[in-house]
Formats: structure tokens, sequence, C-alpha cells
DNA sequence: CTGAAAGCGCTAACAG
DNA sequence: CTGTTAGCGCTTTCAG
């Protein structure tokens, strides 16, 4: 491919010239331009962006690490800063970490060595890894290190709100289903509703998915959910797993909500399409997309940021799995 | 961030010396070696990629241009092309066309200014802009050129198994459901449907979608779906372009599948989700992105292999909304 | 307004 | 076994 030494000589000017002209910084005569133009587009020139990257040590591209870019959250997410990120002329590094420290800590160096100008990491398993990182960093759902930003949505919040929201329509036996322990997020959702419980006095049976998002959830957890026994509501840590729940009953012949109130968490797509539609907790997944680039892409400026948690609201979003 | 220079200069050796320690080429001897290893970890050192790259005019980074990220089909494919290209060494960059084509061919110089090794493009939407690249390109359920490789599903066929299955199930009186007539995936799909019911005589009334996925597709095409007649059976585009069907007809009171039988096209997670669960014909997707980048990667290392078109088999997927 | 030259961080001869 | 040196393609002083 062309480079901007071939662009010179068949334009018959210096190279400084080009690289103005290509950057416009400082002067190029109009008819010198029109050349340089022709030549550029009948070589096909493409400005060699790692060399530019190398020099001005800016390589515009963000990297982003998510458990994996099939998970409809965290995919989500990945749409909403990807846009945002083109807009600010910024590109996207993908890596999923497949919830893996290895493959994290493997992608973390890939990163540095990309000299990356920023990165956004979801849901983070190797936190140690980041001691020595001197590349801007937000969190997403995790805490790293006091050093770094993490931005989530109010997990524990939305929780009592679910557990209220149950309360509300009457449950009194409930069940909750919880994601893996080692989730922040999942976790927090678990403390809000077992602590709104516990100002109720009530008690709650605990059952724990061993998975994450995955196509064969159901049949994976077939033997957790046979632990099902009595009860008339059931909080489940995700909508998808929610789902797979709400299957599970119906092929029981228990009859949602009239019998068993059902509640999930993320408000996503899939909320809608269920038949009775599922009641959920709202996560802002469009301002907490934006809200994550937008923190990163200000580190990268070094505008100062106070280095806290950034909480976003969470809601009810009243469907037909649950009744009143 | 510290360079090679600072790395032998801290050791007291060779910048060359050093050079081959990382990249284990010729010979140092152990001593050397420890040395260097602890000045780099002292000091944190990544190699810059960028600047490898340009020297050895291989960047090890494949681009990826998916209409969205968000949209369930295409984040399972850039799943497992992840996961293949991470095992090869190579890495992502994630380009969300959004179906544009101003989009897609600013990414496209993008990526060539990235000096990316080879380019996976999903559904183009700009074929010209690809006439004059001397990157390795797949493309995946579009044709652009003789010059470029086309993976896809067979989804022609697939469409006629799916009428033959609807035939098969008795009914006579059928609706197709199609996407966007932008898209050659789903247009193949109603060819395929289409002449198989020419086979047996039977006509067709079609029905068009204006919107591919997305979370307020039901809303968006609830006028269209309006005008859903007198029928025994719907074969929908894909999946939750199905769910939304099925939830428009279940509001309405229509029995499924004893009234109606409905199937949707790409085996997606949600169809075991939904109730009753939806038949379909499943796209190998797996394989796809498999075979998508593998094709890719012999691309790169100059293997000659076949220009021509990759199609990989559909099959039916029998549950629920179908009978017998 | 323009071009020569230095340097970004790295690799690969090539000579010691 | 090791170090010097010349690029890779680019940007940016700094003289003309």
């Amino acid at each position: 491919m062309a480079n901007i030494r071939d662009i010179a000589k068949e334009a018959g000017v210096g190279i400084a010239t080009v690289s103005r002209y290509l950057n416009d910084t400082g002067y190029v005569s109009d008819e010198v331009k029109v050349k340089i133009q022709k030549v550029i587009e009948e070589l096909n020139y493409k400005p060699n962006a790692l060399a530019r990257a190398i020099f001005t040590k800016n390589s515009k591209t963000i990297g982003l690490m998510v458990p994996n870019i099939s998970n409809p959250f965290f995919n989500q997410m990945a749409s909403v800063i990807e846009e945002y990120a083109n807009e600010m002329g910024y590109n996207i590094f993908l890596c999923n970490t497949d919830d893996n420290p290895e493959k994290e800590s493997k992608y973390l160096d890939v990163l540095q060595s990309h000299r990356v100008a920023g990165i956004i990491v979801a849901r983070s398993k190797c936190k140690e890894a980041y001691s020595n990182i001197d590349i801007p960093v937000i969190s997403f759902e995790s805490h790293i290190s006091d050093k770094i930003i993490t931005v989530s949505s109010d997990n524990y919040n939305g929780g009592k709100i679910a557990f209220d929201h149950l309360y509300q329509c009457g449950c009194r036996k409930m069940i909750h289903i919880k994601g893996p322990t080692c989730f922040e997020a999942t976790e927090d959702r678990s403390r809000g509703f077992l602590d709104a419980a516990k100002d109720k006095n009530l008690k709650i049976d605990l059952i724990e998915f061993e998975t994450d998002f995955q196509v064969k959830m159901l049949e994976e957890n077939i033997e957790s959910l046979n632990k099902i026994g009595e009860c008339d509501g059931i909080f489940v840590f995700n909508d998808i797993a929610a789902a797979t729940v709400i299957k599970f009953l119906r092929k029981k012949g228990v009859r949602i909500p009239e019998e068993v109130q059902i509640m999930g968490f993320d408000n996503s797509f899939i909320c809608e399409l269920l038949h009775p539609s599922l009641t959920t907790i709202n996560q802002p997944i469009q301002a907490l997309g934006k809200y994550t680039i937008e923190l990163l892409i200000k580190l990268i400026n070094d505008e100062d940021i106070e280095i806290e948690d950034y909480l976003m609201e969470t809601k009810l979003i009243k469907r037909e799995t649950t009744l009143s």
C-alpha cells in the first residue's frame, strides 16, 4: 500500500507538505492541494494510523472488555458505547473475557501493547492486574480499586424494589434465585432483596444458578429448579434466567401470576415477548453506556473527575407476571 | 510508558538483544535473559504493538463489521469469531455499520488506515467501496463482487424447508412476513418459500416488516400486522419478528398452533423461551462463524482458496408452534 | 508557503 | 552470543 513518500514523489512535492495537507495543519497552496488529492485517490492512499499513533501517542482506540458479546446485556452496552465512541472519533477494540481471569489479564496486556487510549472493563475478574496501569480505565459493575471509577446500576436498590413490589402484590412465601456468587451486580441485587425481606421479617428461600446467560441455561439448571417448593413469588437475578424459570413452571402446570408471581431484572427485550410478559427491574442501559464512555473520554482528556462510584437509578417495570 | 531503549539501557545490554529476547529470535544468554525480564517487570514494559506492526506489516488485527452488535444473530457470530481469532493470535476491531452505507464506508477507510490483516463484513451495504481493497475480505450474507468470497446459510433452501413443513402440517392458506427488501438473506428465504409454494400451486399473502431486530419491533410493525387476515400458517423472516407476531396473535385471542401455525428463522435462544416454543429453521451459527474466520485467515496466509459462495446447511427445528 | 531532517518504538541484517 | 545501524510511515520543528 502506498505511503506518504509515494504520494509526495508522485505529486512532485515534499513529504511534509503532504502531511500538512492531510492534517490540515499549516499552509498548503490550493494548487498543490488538488494535485495531492488527485494522487491520493489514484493510489488509493490511506494514511497509516499506526505510524500516526506511534508518533502522536494517541491511538484513538478504546479497549472494551466484556464477559461475552453474546450476552444481551453487555452487547447492548457495547452498542451504545460504540455509537458514542464513533461520534467522538474513537474506535473499539473488542475483547471477550469469558469471565476468565487469565483471558482478561492477557487481553489487558494486549490492550496496553496496542496503546489504546482508554479501557472499559465490564465485570472484571482479575483486579490485581490493574494495579500498575497508566491507561485510563473505567470499570463497569465491579470494584477494582480506589483509583478506578466504577459505574453500575443501583443493583442493591433494585433488589429492594423487587421485594417491595412482590410484597405489595401479596407474596409472603418467596424464593430468590440468585446468580453465581462471583458477580458483584447480582450479589448486590440479592442483598437488597434480602435486606428488604428482613425488614418485613420474611424468610426467603435461596436457589443458586451456576451459570450466567447461556443458551443451555434451562437444561443446566433444571436440577436446582427442581428444588422450587411451595411459594407464591419468585425473584430471579436476570430476565433470561427468569424466562427459563417461567418455562419450567409452565411445564409443571403452575399458573403465572395467579399461583406464583415472578420478577426478573434488566428489562431486556425478551420481557415483552414472553407470555405472560415479565415484570422486571429496569437498568438504564442507554444511560449506563453513555455515561461510562463519557467518563472514560473525560479521563483520556485529562479532565479531573471525582474517583468514586457512579450508581444509576433502577426502577420497576410492571408487566403481567405480577398482580395488582 | 517505557520503550525498548529504556529496557536495554537499564539492563545494560543492546537494544537488539532485548528485541531478540522479546521475540525469541536468535540467541540470548540465560544470564542476560533474567536480567532483561527483571527490568521489563520493574518498568511494566509492554512492547509497542503499533511499532511492531508498522515494521512487520502485520497488525494481527481483524476488522469485524456487523449491522449492529446488539442484534442477537450477529453478536453470536461475533462471539464465535472472537473466540477463534483469539486462538489464532488475532484481535478484533469492532465496527457497527447500522446498515448505513456511509458509516460502513467510513469504517472501511478506518480499517484500512489501521492496516488490519483482514476484514469480515456482514450484510454489506456499500459494495462499490470494496472495489480496490488490497486487504483480504470475507463477506457474510451479501454478495459484494466476484473477487470476494461470501459465506452464508442456505437461506433459499431454508425457505423451502419452512414451506414444506407448514404444508405437511396441513396449512393451505399461508402468510409470509418478510424482512426489509434490502437484505439478501431474508430475500433468499422469501424466494425459497415462495418457489416451494408455487410448486404446490399455493398463493401466499405477503406482509413486509420495515425494521430488522429492534427492541421496539412490535409497536413499529403493529400496523402491518393488522393486515393479517384469515390464515392457517405464518412464516416469519426471523425468530424475534416471529415472537412479536405470536405476541400480537395472542392478544387477539388466536390459538397457536391450533388455529394458526407459526415458523421463525435462525433458531435463536428465544425459541425455547417462548410459549409455545417456536418451530424454526436453524442457521448453523457456530459453524458459520468458524468457517468465516477460518477462510479469512487462510486468505491472510496466502493459501489459495476458491473464490466462490460457501453455503451452509439450514435445517428444520420442530417445536410447538407447528402441529404433527 | 515548502522541504530537509530528526525522531516515535520497533525489527532485522550485519559485523564483531 | 551481542551491539550498531538502517529503515518501517508518519509528524513536526526549522531553515529557506
